[in-house]
Parts: structure tokens; sequence; C-alpha cells
DNA sequence: TCCTCAGATCGAACTTCTTCGATATGTTCC
DNA sequence: GGAACATATCGAAGAAGTTCGATCTGAGGA
């Protein structure tokens, strides 16, 4: 359940609690600055578009965890150049990763990145 | 912990699990519908602009947990339209409540809001 | 080497968002 | 009722996002 660095962009801000008792969520707690805010913005605005919650789910629940572009262009019913630009926007976000094998570039969520951003928003109290 | 509907949209999404075992976060356990998708989305593009962010952050973080619009427009450095303008888009997501009080205008962070929507994207097995 | 296929990037049209000044609404006080 | 104040709404300008067809890149196979 714990947290490693990797590329998104919110590492620093899900580090564990501050010396001020943990009583609720980092967002909740303490105004946050502006860096913090666009840091945690751009994340939420690549989640911010009904194509790019549908493409993370589809991807998230596909067998092995992983998808290619062929797989997703069907199911959102958008063009192969619009699914692709929404990918890059979501990994650019960091929450998925894209590793190529052969012909095609496979899609997985980055561990821990959903459970970084959730337990920004979530009074985990304690 | 559990959920009470309210104004939020995405409500009906947080329910407490199908019949599907539950492993993880409703978003990485199967493909979200286009309806679920769009509804999430909403919430997610109010969280997707820096502004907001902080309105939303300094509101849950002020002196008994609400704010009146001439407390934000300093802090932000924006126009009095425009912090009305974004407090609005926060109260449309379901994450801000707004309450007339005299001659002010008092939000507050709409309670449970942000659990539900971080316990949505958090794996909490079990 | 050349062809094929998966995917990324480009360029353009269209839509949506952000922001402001001006103005409308609504509340309090005289 | 009228003045003063807090906030909401309107209209417009500029910025950013969505989407597509066309094209480029890069890998695998004949």
């Amino acid at each position: 359940m714990c947290v490693m660095a990797t590329t998104l962009t919110l590492t620093d801000v899900s580090r564990p609690a501050p010396e001020s008792g943990a009583c609720c969520a980092p967002l909740v707690r303490e105004a946050a600055d502006p860096q913090t805010a666009a840091d945690l913005a751009r994340v939420f605005k690549a989640l911010g578009d009904p194509t790019r919650v549908r493409l993370l789910s589809i991807v998230a629940a596909h067998d092995g965890g992983e998808a290619c572009v062929c797989d997703l262009t069907e199911p959102v019913g958008l063009s192969q150049p619009t699914v692709s630009h929404h990918l890059k926007l979501l990994v650019d976000a960091g929450l998925l990763a894209r590793e190529q094998r052969g012909k095609w570039a496979y899609y997985s969520v980055v561990p821990g990145a959903l459970n970084r951003l959730g337990a920004l928003l979530t009074e985990a109290a304690g």
C-alpha cells in the first residue's frame, strides 16, 4: 500500500504527513500553494474528459491490465489519432504507462497512481 | 464511512460493490459505461483548473471550513466575477455548497464529496 | 530491399474554457 | 425609499481543448 516515486507529477504531494497532526487529506488540511495546485490540476484535467475516463477504465479492466490502441478505438468510437492523443495526455499526467512491444504499443495503469490521487482526496484520519 | 445521497453527481457510482468480488476500485475493476464516465469526468473537470483546486483547498482550510467570495479573491489574485464563476463550477460539480447569510455567500466543502471521489480511485481491497 | 501494419504527429476546423469590465440582483442600514 | 455593499450574471476577447483526415515513423515479414 506504500508509495514509490514514479514519474507521477504529484509524487511530492503525497508524502506521508507533515508535522501538523494528520487529521485529514492534504487538500483539506491546508491551502495548497500555486505550484501544488497546478500539479494536481494537471492530473485532474487529464481525467476531466469522458473519453479519457473510459480509456483509463478500459485499460485497467482489460486482460492483463494492459491494452493497445487497436483495442481501444472501437470501444470509445473515435478515430485512431484521437485515441492516441488522449492516451498521450494520460501518460503525460502520469496515469498510464506506455510500452512498445513489437508493432504494438501497450498501455497500462501506473501502479499506485490512482491510489495516491485518491489518498490526496480522502480524509484518512490518523 | 458509508454513503448518503446528496446532490453529488457521482452518488450512484460509489455504491458499495457489485456481485463481482470487491478486489479494487470501481474504475479499475470494470470498464466504466459512457454515462458513468461522463458524470465522473464532470467532477474531475471541475478540479482540472489550478484556480479551482486552490479555491477548494482554501475554503476547506479556512476557519470554520467555510469562506465568502471576499475571502477568496485576494488569495487567488483574480477578479470577483472570475472567482464567482469558478465557485459556481465547483458547486455544480457537487464539491462545494453555497449558503447565503446576510450580504455574504458562504462556500463550504460538501461533506463526503472528496471522500467518495477518493474512494472511487483507491483500491480499498475488501 | 520493399511492403504492410500499428501507432504517432501534423494542420485545420470547431468547440469549450478562462477572464475581464459592465451591469443586474439581492441584502442591510439609514 | 434610497444608498452602500456583496455577489451573480452578461457579453466579449483570447486561450485551450477535441476531433478528424493526411501523413510520418518504426517494426516485422516477404
